[in-house]
DNA sequence: CCTTTATTTAATCAAGCGATTAATTTGACG
DNA sequence: CGTCAAATTAATCGCTTGATTAAATAAAGG
C-alpha cells in the first residue's frame, strides 16, 4: 500500500568479477581525481564519485577503506608521479636553458589540467591536511631548485646580483604557473590556450620577457 | 528520565534590541566572508557562520532569506567596492606610471587578504556562479585596462612592439596576483611578507623586472 | 498600562552525506 | 561437484546540513 515503488527486500544484490582485474579500483580513482580536483576533498561526493565509476558507493569503502583512504590513494598514486616529473624538469645538471625548462614545466602542466585545480583547491587554502604534506613534500624542493638557478645564472654574470634571488624565483614561478592556476579567467580575458603551438609561442615570449628583465648590465650607463 | 541534559520546553527563546541597529547582520557579514573566503560557498556552514557571528543561524534566513541571499548580500557590499576600487587602481587618465599601479594593486590586495582567498576559491573554480560574474563584470573591464595600458606604452616606443599585448598583459598580471593567490606557499618557499616596507621593495623588483623584460630595443644590435 | 511590531531564540524537519551490513554472485581450487 | 574466498550490491544507519516554525521578548506608540 504505502510507497508502491520501493521494492522491500526483493532481488537483492551481487554480481562480481566481470571486470579485469584492478579496473574498478583505476575508475575510482580517475573519477576521484576529477570530482576533487572540480569541488575539493571536503566538496566532492562519495556517491557522484561512485557513479561516475559505474559502481555503488560500497566499493569505495572495500577498496580504501574510506574517504580518506581514497584521497590518499589518489595522492600518492596519481599526483605523486606528476609532481616527481614536474620536480624532474627542474633539476639541471650541466647548462641550464631556461627555456627549455620552462617549456617542460608548462607542457607537464598543460597536459594534467587537473593538477593546476587540485593545487587551487587543496594547497592555496587553509587549513588542508594536504597542504603542509605538498609543501614539505615538493614546493620547498622545487622552489629550492629555481633560487639555485637563480643563483647559478647571476653568478655566471648572466643575471644581474641585485636582485633577490628568491624574490626573483617567485617572479618566474608566478609568470610560468599563474596563467594554468587562473585559467577560467586568461582563457577569456587573455584568449589563454593549452594547445602545443599556443603554448610554444607563450614559453618564448616569457623566457624573452624574463631574461631580458634579469640581464646583467652591460657595464654602461646608469 | 531519558535525556536529562535535554530541557523540553523549559525556559524558551527571545531577547532581542540590545544592540545597536544593523550590527547583527553586519558581524554575520564579516563572518561569512571569512569562512566563504577559507573554505568556498560550498563547504562553509551556516551554523559556524552564525555561532562566529554570536546569533543563531534564524538570524540568517530573517535577515537574507537563505544562504544564496548572505552570499549576494556579501558580494554586493564588501567584494563589489573592493574589486571596485581595484579597477579603479588600474584607470590612468595622462601618464602611466607602471611602478605607482602595480603600488596600488599590490597594496589593495594586501589589505583585504580575504580577497585572493575568495578568487581562489570561487572564480578559479568550475561551475560557480559567482565566475561568471566575476569575470563579466570585473575581469574583463579590468584585462582591457591592462591590455590597453600596454598598447599605449607600446605605442609611445617605451615597451617593445613584437609582443602580444594581451599575452603581456597577463605576464603583468602573474606578476601583481599570483604571489597573493599563492600565498600560503610563496610565505614558506620564498619568504613573501605582507607588510608595507617589504611590498615595497617587491614593486619596485617587479616593476623594474617587468620594464626591463619589455623595454624596446635601443636600435643596435639584432 | 496595553497593544503592536521588529527581533531573536530553541526546537524541529527533510534531505544528503559517509559509512556499515547482510545478502548475493562469480570464479578458483580441490 | 562441493567449498570457499573475493567482489559486488541494495538497503540502511547515524550524523550534519540548510531551512522552517512557534514562542518569547524588548522597545515604541498611544
Amino acid at each position: 500500500m504505502d510507497k508502491p515503488h520501493r521494492i522491500r527486500r526483493a532481488t537483492g544484490p551481487g554480481r562480481p568479477r566481470n571486470r579485469a582485474p584492478g579496473l574498478v579500483r583505476a575508475a575510482l580513482l580517475a573519477a576521484a581525481r576529477r570530482h576533487i580536483a572540480a569541488h575539493g576533498v571536503g566538496a566532492a561526493c562519495l556517491r557522484d564519485i561512485a557513479h561516475e565509476a559505474g559502481v555503488t558507493p560500497a566499493m569505495i569503502a572495500y577498496h580504501f577503506g574510506d574517504k580518506q583512504g581514497l584521497y590518499e590513494a589518489m595522492l600518492t598514486e596519481t599526483v605523486g608521479p606528476v609532481l616527481a616529473h614536474l620536480s624532474a624538469a627542474l633539476t639541471v645538471d650541466a647548462e641550464p636553458d631556461l627555456e627549455l625548462l620552462l617549456s617542460r614545466y608548462v607542457n607537464t602542466l598543460a597536459a594534467n589540467p587537473w593538477l593546476p585545480q587540485l593545487i587551487v583547491r587543496e594547497v592555496f587554502t587553509e587549513g588542508g591536511a594536504f597542504r603542509a604534506r605538498f609543501i614539505e613534500g615538493f614546493a620547498k624542493r622545487g622552489g629550492g631548485l629555481l633560487i639555485a638557478l637563480i643563483k647559478h645564472e647571476q653568478a655566471a654574470g648572466r643575471f644581474r646580483k641585485d636582485l633577490d634571488a628568491k624574490r626573483a624565483a617567485q617572479a618566474l614561478l608566478s609568470l610560468a604557473l599563474f596563467p594554468f592556476i587562473a585559467l577560467p579567467v586568461t582563457r577569456e580575458v587573455f584568449g589563454m590556450q593549452t594547445d602545443a603551438a599556443w603554448l610554444k609561442g607563450h614559453v618564448a615570449d616569457l623566457a624573452r620577457l624574463y631574461k631580458d628583465g634579469m640581464r646583467a648590465p652591460a657595464r654602461s650607463r646608469r
